[in-house]
RNA sequence: AAAGCAGGUCGUCUUAUCGCUUUGUUCAAAACAAAGAGGAAAGUCCGGACACCAAAGAGUAGCAUAGCGGAUAACAUCCGUCGUCACGUUUAAAUGUGAAAGGACCAGUGCAACAGAAAGAAUGUACAGUGAGGCUGUAGUGAAAUCAGGUAAACUCUAUGCGGUGCAAUGCUAAAUAGGUUGGAGUGCUGUUUUUCAGAUAAGAGUUACUCGCUCAAUUCCAAUGGGUAAGCAGCUAAAGUUACAGGGUAACCUGUAACGCAGAUAAAUGAUAAGAGUUCUGAAACUUUCAGAAUACAGAAUCCGGCUUACAGACCUGCUUUUUUU
RNA sequence: UGACCCAUAGUGUAAUGGUAGCACUCCGGUUUUUGGUACCGUCAGUCAAGGUUCGAAUCCUUGUGGGUCAA
């Protein structure tokens, strides 16, 4: 399958993210955390998720940027892991970045990987 | 040649794979093509453009600026120039560099700790000058000691300028109900016996801090209009535009011609991975090349411009100063 | 994104441009068999840098940190 991650598959929707942060669950693996929610959203992809990081932890809007786009392309590489075994439900995503020090690609493909994992086995 | 100071310019590149945003082409899915961060995009310290507010007016208050001349859409910015101060050179005259704070204490008010006889109605002590009164000088304290004193980054005065709010401004789109807004009619207050007609006192609320001024009005019915509900679209990028050349001006800058058409996101695109190259530093071999290691900054558009300020690895250019070497 | 505010010992708060105070805390001592209470004493600060001034917590400029409001 295609590893894209569009404008459709991203979580934008100020209610939808309400909704996640107020019933949502959360599975983690350091320096990452994920929270998600079972819900019927209007894209046509499975899941849609986004990704946050806090402006305590990191004051430079470069950091920022840095970092989020390190986490939109690790779910960009490894989302496949998903939809081969998630089929009919749709779910929303939010990614968080908890740490407080810039992590490499290499670490952060590991720990996505064991999210992606955790969150299949429930 | 090296070091230091000041000013200015630039501020990494190539390939492969996988992706993101906008635009264009194709009926569509998708594919292809083109474009895609900065000198500070930052701080929000000034100045504008633009939009809305007729409850936007007038005055006061308040705020800002301050030699002179110019530039500009405008400015607290920039350029030129005079003065002052600081530092350097010099016996001195003079000269070089740097500085946002450079109107007025002959309008008024205030302030000056400690020290000192005395700090703003001055005139004490000692010594010297003179015959004496008195006057002058010196000593002493202090940043300042009598003179139209100092101090306005003290109040203040003078001159000039400033309406307010900011793109989360503002406009548009969407079914029904309630509410809102606008218009009309009736009731109610005053004048009149009644109808017609005419009027809006007192008191209150509102507005830019205050004053003047201005605006509003209780209730019922009918009609029209309209769009909050974290939504979408417009505003949104062609602009006081960029580059080159020529001319004018000491300069800031202006004028003309030609070419270019140069991000537009919104939980927020401009990226990730791998390989290589470049630059600098260090070490080793070697004697001007090779090898190894390290570093490769500050930082990310959010309505748009002109400045200022702050951050910045490294490279280059210009000027000045010092030291050394050669002639 | 835009518009604003604040900063004084560890904490809370004063200070006309003229010696930076006060209370609590901490630390030491006295009292007590010990602890507490009470009493005495000490330490500790103007967010940073630059400027104006004879002299700056205070006036001016720039930065740093923290906070508030607007859909």
């Amino acid at each position: 399958m295609q590893s894209t991650f569009k404008k459709e598959e991203k979580l934008k929707k100020k209610k939808l993210i309400g909704q996640l942060f107020a019933r949502g669950r959360s599975l983690s693996a350091f320096p990452v955390k994920l929270i998600y929610l079972q819900t019927d959203h209007d894209s046509h992809y499975k899941i849609q998720a986004g990704v946050s990081v806090s402006k305590r932890n990191f004051k430079k809007a470069v950091d920022r940027n840095r970092i989020k786009r390190l986490l939109r392309e690790v779910y960009r590489k490894n989302k496949y892991l998903i939809y081969e075994f998630e089929h009919t439900k749709k779910h929303i995503f939010m990614f968080i970045y908890v740490g407080k020090k810039e992590e490499t690609y290499a670490v952060l493909e590991e720990k996505m990987k064991q999210l992606i994992n955790k969150f299949l086995q429930l």
